[in-house]
DNA sequence: CCTAATTTGTGTATTTTATACACATTTGTA
DNA sequence: TACAAATGTGTATAAAATACACAAATTAGG
């Protein structure tokens, strides 16, 4: 355990050095592509944290990046780092925002277009190694590489805007889940809490849960049932909201 | 009048086939921006469109953009292209998505940043073209060069969405304006009809409105009160909204 | 100068949505 | 068997959104 693992599952990914060169021997704009990655566990919104290799940010973590291809497109950059770092294909994946500011890399003028993704932290199986590769809470993260405490303070931004707006979060939850597991996530998304009846009021009245008639296990008080999330009806339904909301 | 005078004003622009030959000279991916600039006239919301001078998109209408320079800023290289066509400063713009599509360019791969920005239309100075540089009603436009379509769809419907949540609309009237007017621009970005005393009961309660003591002129009915809109009062009491509406 | 046409300015009643709040039930554990 | 902990449930109140009508100010036209 340690680098070597690290260095071999990485063994697709450009390494920091190469990105560097690379940049350096060409005058130009060099595009890359960094991966938000948020997880949920233990009732904490968790972002996927690598170590950086490059000297001037040494020992101080980064988000999951890669330059892009010249014939890849922007999508499928982000899949691609996210598969090679998680295993995880099929996940729910949307373009936040491109960071071009002139000294955001140290080996020179890269912008980088910027996808967060949403997984259940306990689908991937690729060893988190401590020391590397990291679940980190996204609530006390102070610090990062490059531009990338900006990024993923925006990035949570627009996850929480999105959330509101879309049930996305259950992409962050397992197939089945409880009420109580889905009030902890929005909870901790919102860095709110909120009263419990009228949560399963509100997600009731939606009528997007389908109760599929099983309980919690093993848990030390009285189980709670557990439910599916059923996308294609809120694709039909999907409301068009005109208001103003200031 | 005519291609001339675009070319003269366009001086600083670089024309689509210098973009051409310095994307096919090195076989690398080149950046650009587009802006989508959004003005308001005769109750209907447009946009600023340019002729492609492209063969593959002759006659077609296109965004304004240009190649982003190795030491701009993405939101310098969007401000830079807003003035050189509008002569504008100081105006409302927001970086929407980057849109990356391997063909998407006829000369190669060439990403681009997209930025919205809203100007009062009656502010810049600089003379239309009708053939060259024109103002089109966004709901009229059924095709555009490149996938410029698909970018003003994008934009427009993000504008719709943060007129919602933000004052942005203001910055597409007149210092000056009625009530009628604001709820026509209204009217007219969201595609819908509103009541008119709800209308006006909702930006009074909000208090961001503030009574100039001026009345419109030379209108053949009874005049309307004209109001300034205070982005300072609006700063300082935002919303911080958390609830889940899908 | 009068009338018609047009749009402004204004308040209330109703419906819908959001919020606040308490107790009996089920399970695991000691 | 009793305790700790979380589930499941309904109602009353407050806040917000919606529906709706008439008098007043102005211009245009005879």
């Amino acid at each position: 355990m340690g680098k070597s693992t690290h260095t071999s599952m990485a063994k697709n990914i450009k390494s920091m050095s190469a990105i560097q060169s690379e940049v350096e021997s060409i005058n130009r704009i060099a595009l890359s592509v960094d991966c938000v990655i948020f997880g949920f566990d233990e009732n904490k919104l968790k972002v996927l944290l690598i170590r950086s290799d490059l000297k001037k940010f040494q020992g101080k973590w980064s988000l999951l990046g890669d330059l892009v291809n010249p014939a890849e497109e922007l999508d499928a950059a982000a899949s691609r780092i996210l598969k090679q770092r998680t295993g995880l294909d099929d996940v729910y994946m949307e373009q936040v925002k491109t960071f071009g500011s002139l000294n955001r890399h140290p080996a020179g003028r890269v912008v980088t277009v910027v996808y967060y993704s949403l997984i259940n932290i306990h689908n991937h199986k690729l060893k988190i190694l401590d020391n590397e590769l990291h679940w980190h809470d996204v609530n006390e993260i102070e610090e990062l590489a490059f531009d990338h405490k900006q990024i993923l303070d925006c990035s949570f931004q627009q996850l929480q805007r999105r959330v509101q707006e879309h049930p996305l979060a259950f992409s962050l939850l397992p197939k089945k889940f409880s009420l109580r597991e889905l009030q902890n996530l929005y909870e901790a998304i919102l860095n709110t809490k909120m009263d419990r009846r009228n949560f399963r009021k509100k997600f009731f009245a939606m009528d997007f849960l389908v109760d599929i008639n099983e309980m919690e296990q093993h848990v030390p008080h009285r189980p709670g049932k557990l439910y599916h999330f059923n996308y294609s009806k809120y694709e039909k339904r999907k409301k068009k909201w005109v208001g103003i909301d200031f």
